[in-house]
RNA sequence: GUUUCUGUAGCUCAGCAGGAUAGAGCGUUCGCCUCCUAAGCGAAAGGCCGGCGGUUCGAAUCCGCCCAGGAACGCCA
């Protein structure tokens, strides 16, 4: 289905031509002075130069050639060249009429892409923490709207599961229970099931661990010899790791779970493990891997950089695999198995260095082809009120978890304080609304720059929230029941007639945004044009709602166009937050 | 030091393939519930868009310099 706007400017463009101009002076865009016009477009001042003449005459040839236009239903020339523009009516109620049975909206798909994401993922054993949220709500978002944009999607946590961190928790495992089978060297039978540990455990064990290897060289040694057993396959230590791995991954799926997040793979360092010999060979072989001071290196300056790009680093000097490794290894084994038209890195945006050197290595050796495109989105830092990077108030890191529970509590209380809903509801309607304010929170922001997170601002009923927009569908929710209720058919209703009123005007001209949003937000992979698409929904819905009776309309035409439009709002909107990773209670 | 990102109302943020009077929300002030959820709606006040130059008929938006803050810059991830 054509945008809005691609109707009204091809109008504007024939316009143009027939005046004798050329046609992509015409776009059309939506007004900035909602006062004087619905639509405008400035290309008669942009070709007022070449065309030698002033650009108030050729807006008003274009003028006079779009009188009686079905499409623009007014139009008129102002100095010193604006062509400014009302919609048709009628046009409008078709439009929108249309839109309320296509599927997606309208929106058209593009070419099908198979699509990897990788989410940066966090380390097995140690506790998720707020600095992993932005990765999981973001990536979750993106993965929905390319997958609402019609391309398969493939995401993979990429756990940090392997190498020295493995290590040192088994070493200390050792020091504490030394009796462990798993440690015994000649034990050939078959391991327990149950896992000599909890996650609580787990979490405590690898701080401990790694503040002794500072201060202990033999200690840290062992830790290194450790590491090396489980990576050459010893097979205690393979048992071992198995099970830290099997605790920690069914935690994190529990917290992961809370906040609507899943993923496809749940690989990690690990699963390349296997493959990075002959890929290190192949970089060697091919004559881009050389020795620089010691470690193995593939130089990735380019010409045309402003700044030193330092070459991408494949083994250190003592001969062992580091995160580039990995993640190139990782490359390769995508390419692989999935052979992906496009790979997104989700991770902190201080990262941007580093995978402009991966992505380089990765191209200047073969690892995908030169079609598969790489893309880094580099996030920023979610940060206190300060101003600084957000932390208890201890000054410790914020486990994921506290948070998740701190904005719940603070929504059950004001859930609570307001209506007499019963208590498993509410605290039912508490996570869900919490969720939302989590992430609306989060997602309204430009990724890439760092935010504040305010509980008290994310949690507000008021303003620019997750929970204003769940309140304006739960209100549209309610309305729907009750027609319903009454005998309401909602098969039988339909738009196609001009808006009653400006504010139903308003409401059909904010519908009939979503496709233009959404193709920039798929384009940029930005959320937040989401966030700012529902908020201007969302507005127009309650201001709607609150000229307009609508279960009381008498006449039964206008009354059924209301509720197929409020049906269409909420769907529209039911939509946009479901690509943000977040839902709609009943009631609330 | 080099590179890079950011700087818009008191606060939190939009706007940036250049366009007419720079937008929201919070906070402040003032209206609106016998009526579909007032968790709402309407209105007011509040701005040298960090500074200085340049390009242009026209700059918050493009270019240069400067100021301020953050970040990155080979054996961490």
């Amino acid at each position: 289905m054509k945008k809005l706007l691609e109707c009204i400017s091809e109008e504007v463009m024939n316009a143009f031509e027939a005046a004798g101009y050329k046609r992509e002076a015409g776009r059309v865009s939506v007004s900035n002075r909602p006062d004087l016009c619905e639509y405008q477009c400035n290309g008669a001042m942009a070709l007022a130069k070449e065309a030698h003449c002033a650009p108030i005459q050729i807006a008003n040839a274009v003028v006079e050639k779009l009188q009686g236009n079905a499409v623009i239903s007014k139009a008129e020339a102002v100095m010193p060249g604006f062509i400014n523009m009302f919609i048709s009516e009628e046009f409008l109620a078709k439009y929108v009429g249309e839109m309320s049975t296509a599927d997606r909206f309208g929106m058209d798909l593009k070419a099908k892409q198979k699509i990897v994401i990788d989410y940066g993922g966090p380390n097995v054993a140690k506790a998720l923490h707020v600095g992993h949220l932005r990765s999981a709500v973001i990536g979750e978002s993106v993965k929905r709207i390319l997958r609402f944009a019609g391309h398969e999607v493939i995401g993979d946590i990429h756990m940090g599961d392997w190498g020295l961190p493995m290590g040192l928790i088994m070493t200390e495992l050792k020091e504490r229970k030394p009796d462990l089978v798993y440690f015994d060297d000649s034990y050939t039978g078959e391991y327990p099931k149950e896992a000599p540990f909890t996650v609580a455990e787990l979490e405590e064990i690898y701080p401990t661990a790694s503040g002794k290897s500072k201060e202990d060289e033999d200690y840290k040694a062992r830790a290194m010899e450790a590491t090396f057993k489980l990576q050459s396959g010893v097979r205690g230590y393979r048992a071992l790791w198995d099970k830290i791995i099997d605790v920690s991954v069914n935690d994190l799926k529990k917290n992961y779970e809370k906040l609507n997040v899943e993923f496809d793979l749940w690989n990690g360092e690990s699963s390349v493990h296997d493959i990075i010999p002959a890929m290190v060979e192949d970089m060697k072989k091919g004559g881009h891997a050389y020795i620089s001071e010691g470690a193995l290196v593939v130089d990735v300056k380019e010409e045309t950089d402003t700044k030193e790009v330092p070459p991408c680093m494949i083994l250190k000097s003592d001969g062992a695999s580091l995160y580039n490794t990995t993640d190139l290894a990782t490359i390769l084994d995508r390419n692989n198995k999935y052979h992906p038209d496009h790979i997104i890195y989700l991770t902190d945006k201080r990262q941007e260095l580093y995978f402009v050197q991966v992505f380089r290595c990765a191209r200047k050796t073969g690892l995908v082809p030169e079609t598969t495109k790489l893309t880094h989105i580099g996030f920023g830092t979610m940060n206190g009120k300060d101003g600084k990077p957000f932390k208890t108030r201890e000054g410790g890191v914020m486990r994921l978890e506290y948070l998740v529970r701190d904005i719940n509590e603070e929504m059950l209380k004001k859930i609570r304080e307001n209506k007499g809903i019963d208590s498993s509801e509410a605290e039912k309607t508490a996570e869900v609304v919490g969720l939302s304010a989590i992430k609306y929170g989060d997602l309204s922001n430009q990724a890439s720059k760092d935010y504040i997170f305010d509980m008290d601002r994310f949690t507000s009923f008021e303003g620019n929230t997750g929970p204003y927009i769940l309140y304006t569908i739960v209100r549209i929710k309610s309305i729907l029941e009750k027609y319903k209720a009454q005998g309401g058919d909602m098969t039988a209703v339909k738009i196609g007639t001009k808006p009653q009123n400006e504010t139903e005007k308003e409401l059909m001209k904010a519908l009939t945004g979503f496709n233009q949003m959404m193709e920039s937000a798929v384009e940029e992979l930005a959320p937040h044009k989401i966030c700012a698409f529902i908020y201007d929904l969302a507005n127009a819905l309650n201001s709607f709602y609150h000229e307009t009776k609508i279960l009381t309309e008498e006449n039964e035409a206008v009354k059924s166009q209301y509720i197929a439009l409020i049906d269409l709002t909420k769907r529209v909107l039911e939509t946009c937050i479901d690509l943000l990773g977040f839902s709609a209670p009943e009631r609330m």
